[in-house]
DNA sequence: TTTTATTTGTCCGTATGTATC
DNA sequence: GGATACATACGGACAAATAAA
């Protein structure tokens, strides 16, 4: 077990983040703002400089702080707390945030749909699909790029149709398919590479969140596969069980 | 929309990338062992070196295959599908995948909490909690490191139970605590930093999957709440709705 | 330890089909 | 139709890292 100054039963440097994570949630240092120095911030609360860093450390790590050398350290933007539930919907999670949601087709085809594909949606190997790669974005900053899969022969055209209406919901509802449901979601992490570099406009090497999704009509029948890549310093999803 | 030769309605690219996939899913290409060269592929292919690289570098991007400069591209292991629902477990996750789980206690203490965690738990500002840092692993290879928090008037000395039991079911037993609830769930990710670069035995700048949850007793009263940090490469979280 | 061959990474270029204005 | 931009596909050259002789 750890040593701990006997006065408070905490140690030093959980303290100074507790304090300066309560600073950044109570709107003392608002989202992109430099916080003080370290050495001020040491002064402040009568610790030694170490201190400090150890406290930014864990604080960086967790994403609410971003250190730049030879600069300062500044505070992150909140995350957009992402749900993820039967009822899954872009436009809406970003919408009740307050934000404006919006969807870019970036390129679109039909082809044949490997075994992978095939299987999630249920169709005979090759039978064709149309695929969607899109770019999402929240008040004009891009959240997510990705890809979304449905069977051509029931959603015929549904690229030309995404287009004009930039929304998946709208989309399904011009194929009368008014309700459905996120069948299973898949999370992972990886690195941005240099097109997603681009599009989701990060810096080299920034972590992203993989998402492989199915969505289902209410007879079961499964109508939408997506794999999408999250700009993960912008995102947060949440699971309620 | 893109262009396509007409023969096939496909991408030259997509159909390596796609053949590729296969391989590896249908077991010809085993975890861990060695693609043939890009020339290779390219001649059983008939297509250019530079259209195998473009197909070899998406199923990077998705985590499937490796490439090492001078050596070659290597199937990545299969990642751990890692259930997140209403009743998770460590344990039990890794047990059902035919792996061995192993928790190990890192660090302990009793500490006043702060204003996030007394929220989470439901307690007073201040109110003593129980902090476990932990490691995990399946087979011997780290999974996560985190820190799980248990009000300590509830749970006294649980660290002391944890650290025989190496796990948090066996713990919450001792305290006739039979069975227990995910209440929710956040997921982000980040880039590893030192310390758990070394913990989790990882290369620097790998991504990490961080996670934040709150259990609850079968009274829907809050008992455990947990932030870890999970190797990305090893971990994939899966939500069925 | 040094050399050599192999393999991936990066850059130059050319040609072609498609989409958009 | 023309001009432009972009994605695909092929060709070649060399650098950098690795592995084996």
């Amino acid at each position: 077990m750890t040593y701990q100054p006997a006065e408070s039963g905490l140690a030093l440097w959980r303290r100074v983040a507790d304090a300066i994570e309560s600073g950044i949630a109570g709107g003392k240092y608002q989202a992109g703002t430099r916080l003080p120095g370290e050495l001020e911030i040491a002064e402040q609360f009568g610790v030694h400089r170490h201190t400090v860093r150890r406290a930014l450390a864990t604080l960086a790590e967790r994403g609410l702080v971003r250190a730049e050398r030879g600069s300062g350290t500044y505070v992150e933007a909140q995350r957009i707390a992402y749900p993820i539930r039967s009822r899954t919907r872009f436009s809406e999670i970003i919408g009740t945030s307050g934000r404006e949601a919006d969807g870019r087709l970036i390129d679109s085809s039909v082809e044949p749909a490997g075994a992978d594909l095939a299987k999630k949606l249920g169709l005979k190997a090759n039978a064709p699909v149309v695929r969607i790669d899109m770019l999402r974005q929240a008040n004009r900053v891009p959240i997510c790029v990705g890809t979304s899969w449905l069977p051509a022969e029931r959603f015929p055209a549904a690229d030309r149709i995404y287009k004009t209406t930039r929304s998946m919901t709208k989309t399904l509802a011009h194929f009368e398919v008014t309700d459905y449901r996120r069948a299973v979601t898949r999370v992972g992490a990886a690195l941005v590479d240099a097109a997603d570099c681009a599009a989701l406009d990060l810096r080299p090497g920034s972590p992203i969140l993989l998402v492989e999704s199915v969505d289902h009509d209410l007879n079961g029948d499964p109508i939408l596969t997506t794999r999408a890549r999250f700009a993960a310093e912008r995102i947060e999803f949440v699971i309620e069980s």
